[in-house]
DNA sequence: GAATTTTGCTGCTGTTTTCGCAAATAATAG
DNA sequence: CTATTATTTGCGAAAACAGCAGCAAAATTC
């Protein structure tokens, strides 16, 4: 799992461009819709999305709006680690499912990490899931009070 | 804009959440399908994914595998702001574009909040913007230069 | 540089899905 | 109990889709 950085990447046209971001604002919407939007055959539209698909270049999915909700836990934390366990650490934590965001970050910290979770026994475990970790030195935690906004929708072009 | 927080919010059956389940997987799949597999007619669940949409519960829309791309900067952002502007401030930068996740916080730092752009100019702009915010006592940044994962998928139930 | 394979694009057709409507049913309020 | 509103459901017309096949361009092989 996890590891091979900016590897496998994909060259992206205009017209893929123009697809995605037409999908990013409705994830169903019709290949025949894009076609006339973009002046160009369904089926080619049809071919290059399911092209994007397949290469995961794009996923389609629904999105719960956590506003919407008794909203989740959300904890960021951030991690002091060996410099050589970086790696190993930042790719354990990916794997954990309640981890949502994990990144090697510049400065004091060397990993940054959002979990979110239902309850705080699962909070809990969590923790005893990270302090199993080695190579961790220290790492401090915050809980969100209130979220503001929370997309996660990275742009092309 | 922004603002209230768990507000509104929506009872959820065992239906709806099926159906949000199901189009988490994938987020074309066609009604009848869902219909199928949860053994409802199509219409009822036309009916509710169309309310679900509505009531803005799930978005469903297509999200870039950054890992496909030169991958976009991204900066995590902490916030010592002054407690009376604390929502002022989240607000405000809940509303620039880059900017992805904002929430107010437990501990030293009030505001976190997390941005992605293209160009060292944009974050350039960012902290311009930044800049001209009222209220911020203090901040700091860090780079991401790995992304390990980056999901941002709230579950239900 | 010719032959062959791969890759990408497009039109076509039968099948499936969606859509719009309206009746039936359930839930809620007065 | 009745009026009102919300939800479910079936049905037929219209639209969208899947799959294939044909073609052209690009890449690969010989």
């Amino acid at each position: 799992m996890a590891g091979t950085q900016v590897s496998d990447e994909v060259a992206i046209d205009d017209i893929d461009q123009s697809l995605i971001n037409l999908l990013r604002e409705d994830g169903r919407m019709a290949f025949t819709d894009m076609a006339k939007q973009l002046s160009i055959p369904e089926s080619t539209v049809r071919y290059r999305v399911q092209r994007l698909l397949q290469a995961d270049v794009i996923q389609i999915h629904a999105r719960l709006n956590p506003k919407k909700f008794a909203m989740p836990h959300i904890v960021t934390m951030r991690f002091n680690v060996e410099r050589s366990h970086i790696d190993a650490v930042a790719e354990a934590l990916a794997q954990l499912s309640e981890v949502q965001f994990v990144a090697i970050v510049t400065g004091h910290y060397n990993i940054i990490m959002d979990a979110c979770f239902g309850t705080h026994e699962d909070l809990l475990r969590l923790f005893e899931t990270i302090h199993a970790i080695p190579g961790i030195i220290h790492y401090d935690s915050c809980t969100a009070l209130k979220l503001l906004k929370s997309e996660y929708q990275y742009t092309v072009g």
